[in-house]
DNA sequence: CTAATAATTGACTTTTACGTAAAAGTTCTT
DNA sequence: AAGAACTTTTACGTAAAAGTCAATTATTAG
């Protein structure tokens, strides 16, 4: 009974539209593990997963490097006291950037807000003018 | 009576953290305008605001086309009808993806507690285990 | 079984955003 | 005037993250 739902790359790709080779580009830097039915790769609900949150990263401007890292801490957390201060420092610093940027964000989104008033105003101008 | 205040361009690299390179090729890439002296560069107080808007967008992800793009309608919002509309648009869909980022980062801040908290329990194992 | 379709692999290319190095000009200081 | 410290221009280099292409396999429909 094959209640295993497994997913096709081209299923993923089109899910959430990249290529099949970005998928086998992470697989190369380790980022997900698919099966393999001979030398095709069945991706799984897990996986799928991954692939979500790794493109979400992607979209906050993580490096693949740093994506990789967060990764591993859900797999294993390190198990060396050194090794998890050092970690813990650095998802600190990892959240003052993003909360940084979501500031960023937010006075952007301001900003945006204004020039589309100008363009309001512009619209009305010519809408007058006509 | 020199009251203009200028920046040397050594002034701004230390003050934004980027190199020399990098405000040179904003003014090849045309987001920068600094006047000269000889050929030496002179920022005014104008031009340094407008390189933290830009570095703003640097960090959010934009491209320097998309920079270069919002900068335009700054300094003068397109005159023609169709023009307007189709850059209201696009100002529109900027905006969605900016929230879509939003709240990418908010997940990803609350995905960041999870690590810490995985990681303060290991520390607390370890802590014990001593 | 065979043609068509889909997937894999490996090599090479592209794009973006600068880095780096060389050679020369400019300015300030002593 | 010479040296130090900056700057400029030009040109080539680089890293990250894929895209593209070609040559092979695998799988599946008919």
């Amino acid at each position: 009974m094959q209640v295993n739902k497994f997913y096709t790359i081209t299923e993923l790709t089109r899910e959430f539209g990249v290529s099949t080779r970005t998928l086998r580009f992470y697989e190369d830097e380790g980022l997900i593990h698919p099966e393999r039915r001979g030398r095709t790769r069945l991706f799984r609900p897990a996986d799928r997963r991954l692939i979500q949150e790794i493109l979400r990263g992607r979209r906050i401007g993580f490096t693949i490097a740093e994506i990789r890292e967060i990764i591993q801490v859900y797999k294993e957390p390190p198990g060396e006291m050194g090794q998890l201060k050092l970690l813990m420092k650095r998802v600190d610093e990892k959240r003052e950037e993003l909360r940084r940027k979501r500031k960023d964000i937010d006075d952007t989104l301001i900003e945006l807000d204004n020039v589309e008033e100008a363009c309001l105003g512009r619209l009305a101008d010519l809408g007058v003018g006509t």
